[in-house]
DNA sequence: CGCGTCACTCATGAA
DNA sequence: GAGTGACGCG
């Protein structure tokens, strides 16, 4: 017997008659459709000890879940429940993990470098210039999600053009051993259909497969988790169709609801009691999602107590609403002891959140914004972070492109298609033209002589201090042999925030090296890119959060705001032109009044600045759709009540 | 030939 | 309110 299983048994005996099931499912597929609050997370850590205790080996059991952050609190709870550590990641981690150790079989290197949105729509705009000169027949951001859409459903582009396109973007990608977000999906679908060998090692090492949110898998993500299982069977979702909201990156809800044609035998569990919210929050809930038409009937429940009122407020613009939330932010604070981090704003775009910082830094409410811009998004870290990739991947031309005039040596267009055009000749890699020639190998101007030798000597003093020194140190020399401080210190208006997220990304390489005993600056670069903008999500100093209702997703609050509930904006006005959109931001509202555990206040105001001026907004629809015996309209915060 | 300025367009959600 | 392209200067 463990020494843990007496945790184990607590943790058993405090879960209700259909988690138990569910948990002890034996073997072969098995859905569990959980509602809201049901406790679902709680049911895949435990069924992970459970498989512990029954003598699975930790070793051949995987989880999914949809953001790191969610995979590492499962990770940690079921090592205190067993004691044992179980591989539990994202999708993209864990295409990452198998492409690391396969990918040299479709002819890319292990070290591959990932490419996010931005470095994939620079490449795509440079080939697209290459092949259509100025005369392209779709914008950079159209043909990236024509591409997404086919990575993501498996499916082939219609349009020749953009075959044209796909075809020298994979090519270019593949001479660049880089891979783009799809391509951690995709690749190792494509891997698994045309090497059986791989795929085999990896069911024989993978038996116990576990998915979270399965609502929103896409069809490469289904095809990766079929391939998995084939032959152990052992797959074991859990997910509710209601809070499907992914469908715009190739989510299918048809996933989880074909999941007993799919996987013929499955084990159904239902978990409808909630255990979060109150009971006024719940049936308001309920009422919303009752207008979908096509969905899994079902209906939550609690024991839970009444709770108060659904207070909606109406202002007259933006700012009102923003000081309501913040007045109101303060009075649950200082009069009701309700921590900020119990209480988060959600809003549909990540532009409202504008005017919320302007109240709050205005009542010094401390807050963080989770998502929008994200700290390695910013232009300084990803320089910086280019100059990285470069010592890793010589061949990595997008990160080259971004460093070589930084700071500026005089390199424009013209100087780059003429090496590019030597580089070719001679197959070699631009960069390596710069560290092996002694001369430049053609013409160019002082200046220009200058840069060259510049970056030929910053290049390899980072390669010198890359093979001594610690990571950190590293990271350092990125910014200071480089000039880069230079480039910060020409805008005296942004120079103080930018040197200080330097800082920060210099603290960053050295925590990370203190969890990671072995220093790779792939693996550091690789978590990077893959991290979700919840993972940034600080337990340790109480702040209030700010996000969308996207990533409010899988989290819980004593306190919701739900702001910006106005027609076009939420429903959004992209979505007006089909029933299905309506629904899908349905479920979105159903997904933000569902993190609720005991207060519910949605905003809506009548003026709006947007796309320059301002608009006049009605109430959204979804409003009406709460019972009106359920809500309170409200103009004051609650400590001013009794004043009208 | 490179660089800075200015007018102009455009605006969901994200690994 | 940010990113991009055209344009004219050095």
């Amino acid at each position: 017997m463990h020494e843990s299983s007496q945790f184990l048994q607590n943790e058993f005996h405090a879960l209700n008659p259909e988690q138990l099931q569910a948990v002890h499912h034996k073997t072969g597929p098995a859905l569990v459709l959980a509602g809201a609050g049901s406790g679902k997370t709680r049911v895949v850590a435990s069924r992970i000890g459970a498989l512990i205790a029954d003598g699975v080996p930790p070793e051949s059991i995987v989880g999914v879940t949809f953001t790191n952050k969610a995979a590492g609190e499962m990770k940690e709870r079921v090592e205190r429940f067993v004691g044992k550590n179980v591989l539990i990641s994202t999708f993209h981690s864990l295409g990452a993990l198998i492409l690391r150790q396969t990918i040299d079989r479709l002819g890319y290197s292990r070290n591959f470098v990932i490419y996010d949105t931005e470095d994939t729509e620079k490449l795509l705009k440079a080939l697209m210039k290459e092949l259509f000169g100025g005369m392209a027949p779709f914008e950079v951001k159209e043909a990236r999600a024509f591409i997404t859409e086919a990575k993501n459903g498996l499916s082939r582009l219609a349009d020749s053009d953009l075959d044209r396109l796909y075809t020298l973007y994979m090519e270019r990608l593949k001479a660049f051993n880089a891979l783009d977000f799809d391509d951690l999906l995709f690749l190792p679908v494509t891997l698994f259909a045309s090497h059986p060998d791989i795929l085999a090692s990896f069911q024989a090492k993978w038996t116990h497969l576990l998915v979270d949110e399965y609502q929103d898998t896409n069809m490469a993500q289904y095809t990766l988790t079929r391939h998995l299982v084939e032959k152990s069977k052992n797959l074991f979702v859990v997910g509710d169709p209601d809070q499907s909201i992914y469908s715009w990156r190739g989510a299918n809800i048809q996933n989880i609801l074909n999941f007993e044609r799919d996987y013929p035998g499955a084990a159904v569990f239902r978990l409808e009691q909630n255990y979060r919210s109150t009971e006024t929050i719940l049936s308001a809930a309920n009422a919303v999602i009752q207008n979908n038409a096509r969905r899994y009937e079902k209906n939550l429940w609690s024991t839970s107590i009444e709770g108060e009122k659904i207070s909606i407020y109406g202002g007259a613009s933006e700012g009102d609403e923003a000081q309501f939330v913040a007045k109101t932010v303060e009075h649950l604070h200082s009069n009701e002891n309700i921590p900020l981090d119990e209480m988060v704003i959600f809003y549909r775009t990540n532009f409202q959140s504008r005017s919320f910082e302007d109240a709050l830094i205005r009542k010094k409410i401390p807050y963080t914004i989770i998502g929008g811009l994200s700290f390695y998004q910013r232009k300084e870290i990803k320089d910086i972070l280019s100059f990285l990739r470069l010592l890793e991947h010589p061949q990595d031309f997008i990160s080259f492109l971004r460093v070589i005039n930084t700071p500026k040596r005089g390199f424009g267009e013209q100087f780059l298609s003429k090496i590019i055009a030597i580089a070719k000749k001679s197959g070699r890699s631009v960069l390596e033209l710069f560290t092996t020639c002694e001369e430049p190998p053609c013409h160019l101007s002082p200046k220009q002589k200058e840069g060259w030798l510049d970056f030929a000597r910053i290049m390899k003093r980072l390669e010198e201090i890359k093979a001594s020194q610690t990571l950190p140190e590293l990271v350092r020399a990125a910014i200071t042999e480089t000039g880069y401080l230079s480039v910060i210190d020409a805008d005296p208006e942004t120079r103080q925030d930018r040197r200080e997220n330097l800082s920060e990304l210099i603290a960053k390489a050295a925590e990370w090296e203190e969890v990671h005993s072995q220093s790779s600056l792939a693996a550091f670069l690789e978590e990077i890119t893959l991290a979700t903008s919840t993972d940034y999500m600080d337990s340790s100093s109480s702040r209030l959060s700010l996000m969308t209702v996207h990533n409010g997703k899988g989290l819980e609050f004593q306190v919701v705001f739900l702001v910006g509930m106005e027609e076009d904006l939420f429903p959004h006005i992209n979505s007006k032109d089909s029933e299905d959109k309506i629904e899908e931001e349905r479920r979105l509202f159903y997904v933000g009044l569902t993190r609720a555990k005991r207060r519910l206040f949605i905003s809506s105001v009548s003026y709006r600045h947007l796309w320059g001026g301002a608009r006049h907004m009605r109430p959204s629809r979804f409003l009406f759709e709460i019972p009106f015996e359920l809500r309170k309209r409200i103009s004051h915060p609650p400590s001013l009540d009794g004043m009208h």
